[in-house]
RNA sequence: CGGGGCGUAGCGCAGUUUGGCAGCGCACUUGGUUUGGGACCAAGGGGUCGCCGGUUCAAAUCCGGCCGCCCCGACCA
């Protein structure tokens, strides 16, 4: 291999510069790249084969990891009868100002109106009740993915859409100490998940009682750093106790002859993680997808001039056939555009790697390669593909988890103050770590002259740090992680 | 739900102030020449001007009502 160079000219501006106003840039990606189309409903939105791909990649490598940890997949129905949402009280509060009614079937009127799934703890925990009956009967492990509703007021796409798709894992168990550990071996999974194949980076940690999850006893979350500074929420596990067990009677007879409550968890992502690979890894040129979950990892761009067409177009049609079992490799040999078309139509979006097969490099014997990543050039020599590929992948996998990371250490501040919180969370953005003594009282004071919240209380690393709460000064605070969040 | 903006060809917009043939750029179709960082020439196709009503000889334009979308807030994965 030898280097070239990095492309540092600059693109044809379809895109507002992620630089100029960060919103509009993520908007205009999201369209231009033919992720998604908004649809005719508010909030509701058509994901487009290019968006819907990587959302299958996504899936591919949770379902695995999701089976791997035992749970199997089952389907739930879409519509819960209103008075099962309402059994559990601060679920219903929780989710009553959001949810979506059927109230006619055909022309009639429905004696009962019908809620579209917000979440699916009701009507999958009326199903469980009749399931389970002995502590032979746990625990169960049951994940679905599906659709789900939430009338939202503000929505944008991927991050807020009033119907999203997502995965949530609804488990049972015998033990309050089992189902806690489900719910943290499943943070643990999206960690794994997120940071490995999205290459985001991610603090996971304890919500607050303000924070957490409407009917959960606990919420831990793993969340993640935009590069406009703001936090997202990117994942959530939820330990439920016996809230729901015990307003939907899912009780066992246990091993001492005693009828019990059973314990339960719930833990979901969705697509908003689209969202945060965009968000965290796109630049002014578009997406810069990772190999990992990128529907195309290389695209294969040959250079047709009308003395050479055929041995050009046949050199890469034999990289698609000698790559196509490893690798989600394509070529674009449409004639109608230009070559510099092609390059910054598959910059933007976002495609790892692009090969460039020519006249000239027919006649060097390899090929032209550029990253995305970095925008490096590099000459490739045929007989170095087979290994170069698979490790340039790798590699830009790698370096994009790392940039994300530097990212976020540069902008995680400590403080020690109040003053120094308020002016960091307005100057600098990113995290804010500082102690927090645990009342919701100063929690929400904060929140309303910062707009910040607490992200999560981090697990403790050895030895917990101590120290005044940042607001009201009660010693012996923990450290937490605030920032505006999305 | 409050504040702001916008609805005209697939997309982006002009035209609305001062009523008078519905336009421009990109995209699209056909033919030709091109092709190593968004090629060029020529000829074409495409419209319920968001919807309903009113004023008028005449409405994209004026008046009334309604609907939708986007952005910023408050609420949320």
């Amino acid at each position: 291999m030898q280097k070239l160079g990095v492309n540092d000219k600059e693109f044809v501006k379809e895109v507002t510069p992620r630089s100029e106003d960060f919103s509009q840039w993520y908007l205009d990606l999201v369209l231009k790249t033919e992720l998604m189309d908004y649809a005719p409903v508010k909030g509701c939105m058509a994901i487009r084969p290019y968006g819907y791909a990587i959302w299958e990649n996504m899936q591919r490598l949770l379902d695995k990891r999701i089976k791997a940890t035992g749970h199997k997949n089952a389907y739930f129905p879409l519509f819960i009868p209103e008075s099962l949402l309402q059994k559990e009280a601060e679920h219903v509060e929780g989710f009553a100002p959001e949810v979506a009614m059927v109230t006619h079937g055909g022309n009639e009127k429905l004696a009962e109106r019908l809620v579209v799934r917000p979440t699916s703890e009701a009507i999958i925990c009326s199903m469980y009740a009749k399931w389970i009956q002995s502590w032979r009967d746990l625990p169960v492990l049951i994940n679905q993915w599906c659709n789900v509703v939430r009338w939202e007021k503000n929505t944008r796409p991927f991050l807020r859409t009033s119907e999203f798709l997502w995965q949530e894992g609804h488990t049972v168990h015998s033990t309050d100490e089992e189902a806690e550990e489900e719910t943290l071996k499943m943070l643990g999974v999206y960690k794994d998940f997120v940071e490995n194949e999205l290459a985001v980076p991610v603090i996971s940690g304890l919500k607050t009682e303000k924070e957490k999850f409407a009917g959960a006893l606990r919420t831990y979350s793993i969340e993640a750093l935009m590069a406009d500074g703001k936090a997202l929420q990117a994942g959530t596990s939820h330990n439920l106790g016996q809230h729901f067990a015990k307003v939907f009677d899912i009780q066992f007879l246990d091993k001492d002859k005693q009828l019990k409550f059973a314990w339960q968890t719930s833990w979901g992502v969705s697509t908003r993680l689209i969202g945060a690979v965009i968000m965290v890894h796109g630049d002014d040129r578009g997406l810069r997808l990772p190999p990992q979950i990128a529907p195309i990892q290389v695209m294969v761009v040959p250079i047709i001039t009308k003395k050479k067409k055929e041995e050009v177009l046949d050199r890469a049609r034999n990289l698609l056939s000698d790559f196509g079992d490893t690798l989600r490799i394509e070529m674009d040999d449409r004639e109608e555009y230009s070559p510099g078309w092609k390059f910054n139509e598959w910059e933007m979006k976002g495609v790892p790697l692009r090969l460039e097969v020519g006249p000239r490099d027919l006649e060097q014997g390899g090929v032209s390669a550029v990253r995305r990543d970095t925008g490096e050039k590099m000459f490739i020599a045929d007989g170095e593909l087979p290994l170069l590929l698979p490790s340039l992948l790798v590699d830009i996998q790698e370096n994009l988890f790392r940039q994300a990371r530097d990212f976020r250490e540069k902008n995680t501040s400590r403080v020690d103050s109040y003053d120094q919180l308020k002016e960091t969370i307005q100057e600098k953005r990113g995290f804010v770590r500082a102690f927090w003594c645990g009342e919701g009282r100063c929690e929400e004071e904060i929140k309303n002259e910062t707009k910040a919240t607490i992200r999560c209380i981090p697990f403790p690393e050895g030895d917990q740090e101590t120290g005044l709460c940042c607001f009201c000064g009660k010693q012996h605070s923990k450290m937490v992680y605030f920032a505006r969040a999305y």
